[in-house]
DNA sequence: AGCATGATGCTAAAAATGTAGCACTCCTGA
DNA sequence: TCAGGAGTGCTACATTTTTAGCATCATGCT
């Protein structure tokens, strides 16, 4: 069984997870820079090393150095972090938080990708009558 | 200038901000409740007084006891998480995001639910020609 | 009135986190 | 070939977090 203490990591852990999923993969160094409020490169790696012992990164042998990467798998954290804040703030409700996320949309969306979401609420559209 | 260092929170204290966020406001009683993995009683109250020091939460008298709540407004603050996931998980795109979210739609949505997306659609779309 | 219950403020200490320095190794280009 | 840059594994330590206990105070019952 995997275990899923994604809620255990402490804040610069976290911070550092976060990194590494935006990046998909990265050296200390890479992550060190992706932190706006870094501390020192050393401090980076010792959180580094602290990330890897609770299972959290993985690490690879990429020539003399080290290769940092998320030991869960993107869309399954992706699908975590959606469903918290959905929890946390949207009562659970998945429409409210696609509301809120299409709301503000300070981003216009492509022409493509709002006729996949179309097609999405197709489907939901369709599960829903079917009930 | 408030100041909104939401991401300087510890664990615990992020876990019970959340907790007050879901809950709306909560006594500490309540807040503990909330916790699946919660520490006694009496660490619940302190983590909840240096909250209210930092000023990330607030506090009413009711009767004889506290009740306490978020001090950012929980809008703002969705918005927040939900604009970090999105940035951390999908690239940045806002359509992604909501496709995740619509995709495993584990829960169906209500024909409400569906046409008031739907007509946020229209809205992007407007946008999207507009520009 | 007297007591149990539940809440409060304060204090303190264990445990975890955050941060950095040091010595050593491996490449790489002058 | 050898100096310097970039990496690595350790070790150590200062702060923060996390966690609890204690004495006190208010409230509602009997």
């Amino acid at each position: 069984m995997v275990e899923h203490h994604a809620e255990k990591l402490s804040r610069r852990e976290r911070q550092i997870v976060d990194i590494l999923f935006t990046l998909g993969e990265a050296s200390a160094q890479q992550v060190q820079q992706g932190m706006d409020d870094a501390p020192s490169y050393s401090t980076v790696r010792a959180l580094l090393a602290r990330l890897v012992e609770k299972q959290a990164v993985e690490r690879r042998q990429a020539g003399a150095k080290y290769i940092y990467f998320a030991s869960t798998d993107k869309s399954e954290a992706s699908e975590g972090a959606l469903q918290r804040v959905v929890k946390t703030f949207f009562e659970g409700s998945t429409a409210k938080a696609v509301n809120a996320l299409l709301g503000n949309a300070n981003q216009s969306l492509s022409e493509k990708e709002i006729s996949d979401i179309e097609s999405l609420i197709e489907q939901a559209k369709q599960r829903d009558s079917d009930r």
